[in-house]
DNA sequence: GGAGGCCTCGGAAGG
DNA sequence: CGAGGCCTCC
């Protein structure tokens, strides 16, 4: 066993070894792109295997499913089975775990739902509805962030409530019931027994935090812990690790400052940046040895995340050659940039006999994967795009799962409104409005009224109180045969008597056909999983019966995101995927498209510096995917929503130290774009701004910095109200109004087109014509 | 209760 | 332009 520990090691470099080797106490492995990080993980729990450490006692936690699901098997091909009992997997789905364990401790039924984002916008959609709130104010996605971000930060509705900066944000935004759909959000989730993706880890913080039982056990069972994309982390994930950690403090984290992309759904690069100030003691590791890329590539990426201020130092470095400099495409138009680049793979391929999968296509946003795909199909290259809708997330899926949902949770309202009608058995709108009334009117669930219609008095037809009755001994019917029947056979007999799989087969359209392939394709899953031998799961959870039941498959259904498409389809292809979606993965060849001022980095991100560097660091993310070669491309006149429009070189091009470019496919059509930008900024910063709107000068309102109360003094004078105004989808107008303060500047303006409706924008998304 | 016309709006994405 | 939500009319 010792010789085959030295064995392990021989693998890793001399700062990859001590990563590894440095069991006790916290560690932070700082490990720069393509430095190896995912190994030092992987071969720091088989060396503590190794050690003769239970693998009941290792927690290793990351953010996918996938990252997951390739570390255990990695680790398995070190160390064989013992893996399979490592604590490994998400956030998300460890907690789950825990929370039904300990599901009486916070007071929520073991077999609780878990609602995913759609689930969570409709139910925040219909309680808007109800409180009557104008949903153009009172946007779905925009309350659920608000909400989202109230929990991530442990502020639960009671406290949203009474928190004064809070209540003070959401007057100025002119949504002062946010606390209150807050509050009634919550209850309706109570009620459903369901948790929301945030709750999982909210209630996991909650349950730690006011049980010392259940600390002091968890602290005990994890007595080594290790984070994977610990930059990614968010503020309830952070405080949970440090509870779990806080006996032994055998907590490892590994990530990369410089690829923190996640700012926008609460990832907290402070949690990186000042993991020494929590653990004083902490060793650092840092991974600077570059294995991925060449020379060229690898200083480039240095010479763009230099520009960031917020960092921690390291100094990435390679021994692979230098490699050629990133060419540069400029092109006339998106049509133009995707021949480009098609053509430029074809040429590539052909000099140097390569497969399709060395190349990969990367961007800012999935809209610009069109004229991509077209040039593509043009040439006769196969491409897969990676994300669009994965398989959980189809509609007939979900109709199918929200059955077993209701099954197995019969409080789950969601599940519940979404299939009560489907396939149709004719429960309306209007009879479901009225239930819905009458149950937050008892405060009890609609199916608890349904269920003892005998004790309400509910205003509708016999005819469709039969149908209801009807539905309602139907569940029953599933829910009775949960622990008798396994999770196919009951799969298959709801399928069938819920009338959802005739309902599928009898439209004949092409879409339809895919919608019932899908539901088979589900069901031969459900059948694997039925079959599949009961995987030696944790020693704390109670023994299950030999049956693979239905309830057990549903557990984690929420968590899952992709049906593992990908193993699926290994024919060759070029790649095609958004620049987030990328991070992890490398490819020998990789462009980077649209590298344009305002799309990358975007204009709607960047409202202040730290955005911006956001920006930056995904830039970093995207050339550091590429082994051999980088290039980079952008258009001067880019299609976006059926209009053409002007688009300005990336800054991101011009940050790259000139060394390490190629300029040959630019010559001196390639300006410098520093005064552009530049001078917006400076106007705002020194409010030369009424100055220019005088002098009746075109000009483009500033988009790189937010807008500064000077500024709203200037928007605010009369001098603003009436000047001419050009929008890039309602064409030309008058400013009637401004309102607002600080970032919040609101103009109201007079459109001459769109049937001169008023409407209230953005400031900074209008030209100033006069 | 359901189909089709009208209106709206456009970010990256994990669980 | 195109997808998705909402409303109106049947």
């Amino acid at each position: 066993m010792q010789k085959h520990s030295v064995n392990i090691l021989e693998d890793l470099n001399e700062a990859q070894q001590n990563a590894v080797k440095c069991i006790s106490g916290p560690v932070l492995v700082l490990a720069g792109a393509g430095s190896g990080k995912t190994r030092v993980l992987t071969y720091r729990i088989a060396y503590l295997l190794k050690q003769g450490v239970d693998p009941f006692n290792i927690l290793s936690l990351t953010f996918t499913n996938k990252a997951a699901r390739e570390m255990k098997e990695r680790i398995e091909k070190l160390v064989g089975t013992e893996a399979r009992s490592v604590w490994m997997g998400t956030f998300h789905s460890v907690f789950s775990r825990i929370l039904r364990i300990e599901s009486e401790k916070i007071g929520y039924p073991a077999n609780f739902s878990i609602y995913d984002t759609e689930d969570s916008k409709k139910l925040i959609r219909s309680i808007i509805k109800e409180l009557e709130l104008n949903d153009k104010i009172y946007q779905t996605g925009h309350v659920l962030q608000r909400i989202s971000a109230a929990k991530t930060s442990l502020i639960d509705a009671a406290r949203y409530n009474i928190e004064p900066d809070i209540q003070t944000q959401d007057q100025a935004s002119m949504k002062p019931r946010l606390g209150e759909i807050y509050s009634i959000y919550s209850q309706r989730l109570r009620k459903s027994a369901a948790m929301d993706f945030d709750d999982l880890l909210f209630n996991t913080y909650l349950l730690l935090h006011t049980n010392p039982e259940a600390l002091y056990k968890y602290q005990k069972l994890f007595k080594y812990i290790l984070v994977d994309e610990y930059q990614d982390t968010n503020h309830v994930q952070y405080l949970i690790l440090k509870k779990l950690a806080a006996d032994n403090e055998n907590i490892c984290v590994v990530g990369d400052d410089a690829q923190s992309i996640y700012g926008f759904r609460g990832a907290n690069i402070e949690n990186i940046l000042s993991l020494k100030s929590d653990y004083p003691d902490v060793n650092i590791f840092k991974l600077e040895q570059n294995y991925r890329s060449t020379g060229n590539i690898v200083n480039a990426a240095n010479s763009i995340i230099a520009k960031n201020k917020k960092q921690l130092y390291k100094e990435i470095w390679t021994e692979n050659a230098e490699g050629n400099k990133i060419k540069i495409f400029k092109a006339a138009s998106d049509g133009d940039e995707g021949r480009i680049i098609a053509d430029s793979i074809f040429e590539t391929k052909m000099n140097h006999q390569l497969p399709h999968s060395h190349f990969a296509i990367l961007y800012r946003t999935n809209a610009q994967s069109r004229s991509l795909e077209e040039a593509l199909r043009r040439l006769n290259i196969p491409y897969r795009i990676y994300g669009g809708l994965s398989f959980y997330k189809r509609k007939e899926i979900k109709d199918l799962l929200a059955y077993f949902q209701l099954t197995n949770n019969n409080q789950d309202e969601q599940a519940l409104l979404r299939i009560i009608n489907y396939p149709q058995r004719g429960i309306g709108d209007t009879t479901l409005n009225k239930l819905t009334v009458l149950a937050s009117e008892n405060n009890v669930s609609i199916w608890e009224i349904l269920n003892h219609s005998e004790l309400y008095k509910i205003d509708i037809h016999q005819g469709t109180k039969n149908k209801i009755s009807d539905f309602i001994t139907m569940i029953k019917s599933f829910s009775v045969q949960l622990q008798t029947k396994d999770a196919y056979e009951l799969a298959k007999l709801i399928a069938n008597s819920s009338g959802l799989l005739k309902d599928l087969y009898d439209d004949k359209s092409n879409e339809g056909v895919s919608r019932f392939e899908n539901i088979e394709e589900l069901l031969n899953a459900i059948k694997e999983f039925t079959e599949e031998e009961i995987e030696n799961e944790n020693e704390l959870e109670p023994k299950e019966n030999e049956l693979r039941t239905l309830d057990v498959f549903m557990k984690d259904i929420a968590l899952l995101t992709d049906a593992d498409e990908d193993d699926k389809d290994n024919m060759d292809k070029v790649s095609l995927m958004t620049i987030h979606s990328a991070k992890g993965l490398e490819f020998p060849y990789v462009y980077i498209s649209g590298l344009e001022e305002n799309l990358f980095p975007s204009m709607q991100t960047i409202t202040n510096r730290e955005d911006l560097e956001e920006e930056r660091r995904l830039f970093y993310v995207a050339v550091t995917r590429a082994q051999n070669q980088v290039f980079l491309s952008y258009a001067e006149n880019r299609y976006r929503w059926g209009n053409l429009t002007f688009c300005e070189p990336s800054r991101f091009i011009e940050e790259i130290d000139p060394e390490y470019l190629d300029m040959s496919r630019i010559k001196k059509a390639y300006k410098p774009i520093n005064n552009h930008s530049e001078e917006d900024s400076q106007l705002f910063q020194n409010s030369v701004f009424n100055e220019k709107i005088k002098k009746g000068k075109l000009k483009k309102v500033n988009t790189t910095e937010k807008s500064t109360d000077t500024e709203t003094d200037n928007l605010n004078s009369e001098l603003a109200v009436g000047i001419e105004v050009e929008h890039e989808r309602f064409g030309i107008g008058k400013i009637t109004q401004i309102e607002g303060a600080g970032s919040n500047i609101k103009a109201t303006v007079l459109f001459k087109t769109a049937g001169q409706k008023q409407l209230l924008l953005k400031f900074a998304r209008l030209k100033i014509l006069k």
